[in-house]
DNA sequence: GATGAATGAGTATTCATTCAT
DNA sequence: CATGAATGAATACTCATTCAT
């Protein structure tokens, strides 16, 4: 799996092919296809275990209720987990664009990400946010966007200042919305 | 091209081959290796159209300064050509994430993309941003997390409404610049 | 399709790859698949091909009547045709036989087969047999059988000695229904 | 052996795996091949013992001599075998037709087959046939064909009418020869 | 006796590309 | 300008068989 992530990640889910995984990993197609029953499977496995280790951040005490401490620690060690393993990120976001490719992440994604909005969006109502969905996307928007950047040109946009930028940003964001009136 | 670039949109580079877009251009085989000499080519041309198109609309006036209108018009037409071409934009985000199908797109990138990142920066000094580098990094994060959002799942993100926020937001942000301070 | 039908023949269908056909047939693999475009159909075109020759033997002047002399005929050109492709008959009667290997065949057969059994009733009703049903049955399981032996063993069982002795029984029998009694 | 008979019969031998025996058995592939050194020879040794009990019921008192109760006592015992074990029978039949696939097959075949083949001869001369060589190829044919026939089309040919139909016809065939005339 | 991890040659099929016409 | 027959290497996947345990 570890050699299949990293060849996925590196040439593309379709760029890959099974002959490459295995010799990479020293073993014969054969027990490869022992292990998993076919390509895709490998890729799902590989999503699964990914989203489930990123959410694993979020509600630390998993209490159903977000507060601001906990959002911070969120997202330091989201990008904490992105810049120690870049690979599984240039992945993850290669494959919410690739059609057809991983419908089981669509499901995958619905499932761990839906929760975690409607978490944000209590968070929001709870800071006083005049327009809780619509800051509910531009916080979204930031994050993913930093996330985005940092794994695509990581030379130009260094993960450690993107995430200091996005926390400073983001508190700022946060603690200005009580003054502030928004409309969608 | 326009054949090609609705298949690759829509099944992934990989999975098209040249004789289905041949075949729905409604030409044979080699005539498309007469006009591109690689199905690699294709995708080339593809993208150096697209990214010519998008960076067209930054710095209308072509004096080399950027004025708050022309990055409200700059974020106003690329939401609008998302909005036309979804299928482009997700492609394009999708190359982005592939290193080795498309070195050609790396090239192109910084090209167009550099140019535009250096007058979003003197466009933030003027407006008295305290770390102008720093606010480039969230602006350009939260245009393109915006985008990311609206193509990967359409229906749930908006594209008109993620342009409002977005907008909104910036203003938001680049008019409280003065008021505050900011540090990598 | 005639390099394929001797392999099929010879060695089974499953047992015969496309690269085997493609090779004695003197040409690429892609190019195989340029023809047929799957091992399957070129079994299917076979099994067609074979059976629309065969019947065509049958009820000679089309009036849907069939008489005697059309009947000896029948025989007579079958078993020449089984002399003078034993290979094709070989694997007729090995596809009766194959599960799963072709529904096609099944399909054909049933179109095929089902008018000719009605006309062969009809005969035997006019010929005077009191269980033409049960006559129709042994006239086939004998001409079945003849053909099957002639086919599985042509060493022991010639073709040509076969077809006098099947014609031989066939008019004996139906001469004598007049004066028999059967009961199913 | 019985696990294997009915994946062959059901599936064909070619596209039966050894796993799946072996899963269907409940052992592993291991002890498989403890018990048998191949996938082929499992299928010799299917054929050996449905040989052996074919042939079983015929001449059954084993003094070298068939009577024509023996005959059609053997014929009754061979269609309820088929009848109570079509799978094995249409396997039977499926294989006289793939010859490389069991070349043991035909050696069986002819080490029981001949025998059988030289009592029949013997009870036709006894019969007054005339052409005991004929009749003894009419028999079989109609012997076998009608056994394919059951066997491939087990709906339209019912197994316990075909037999009552051969019996009735191979008495009537007997019992005419010492007034008919007939040659090769 | 019993397991199942491991292999490697094999399978049908696809496809970018070439080239004679 | 235009075709499509032809190629050959590649692809995902299968399977009979072996063997250390």
């Amino acid at each position: 799996m570890d050699t299949a992530l990293e060849l996925f990640a590196e040439n593309g889910y379709h760029a890959t092919s099974m002959s490459r995984i295995a010799k990479k990993a020293g073993i014969s197609k054969g027990l490869a296809y022992n292990y998993f029953k076919s390509k895709k499977e490998i890729l799902d496995e590989i999503i699964k275990v990914g989203f489930t280790t990123f959410s694993s951040n979020f509600d630390l005490n998993h209490d159903g209720i977000l507060t601001e401490e906990e959002l911070v620690y969120f997202i330091r060690q989201s990008f904490s987990a992105m810049r120690a393993n870049l690979r599984y990120w240039k992945l993850y976001f290669s494959l919410m664009l690739q059609p057809h490719v991983a419908e089981s992440f669509n499901e995958e994604y619905s499932r761990i990400v839906k929760p975690i909005m409607s978490m944000l969006y209590e968070f929001l109502v709870r800071k006083g946010s005049s327009d809780p969905e619509g800051d509910m996307l531009i916080l979204s928007a930031l994050f993913e966007g930093a996330g985005l950047m940092a794994i695509v040109a990581p030379g130009l946009f260094q993960a450690k200042i993107m995430e200091e930028k996005v926390i400073h940003s983001i508190e700022r964001f946060i603690n200005s919305e009580n003054n502030s009136t928004s409309k969608s």
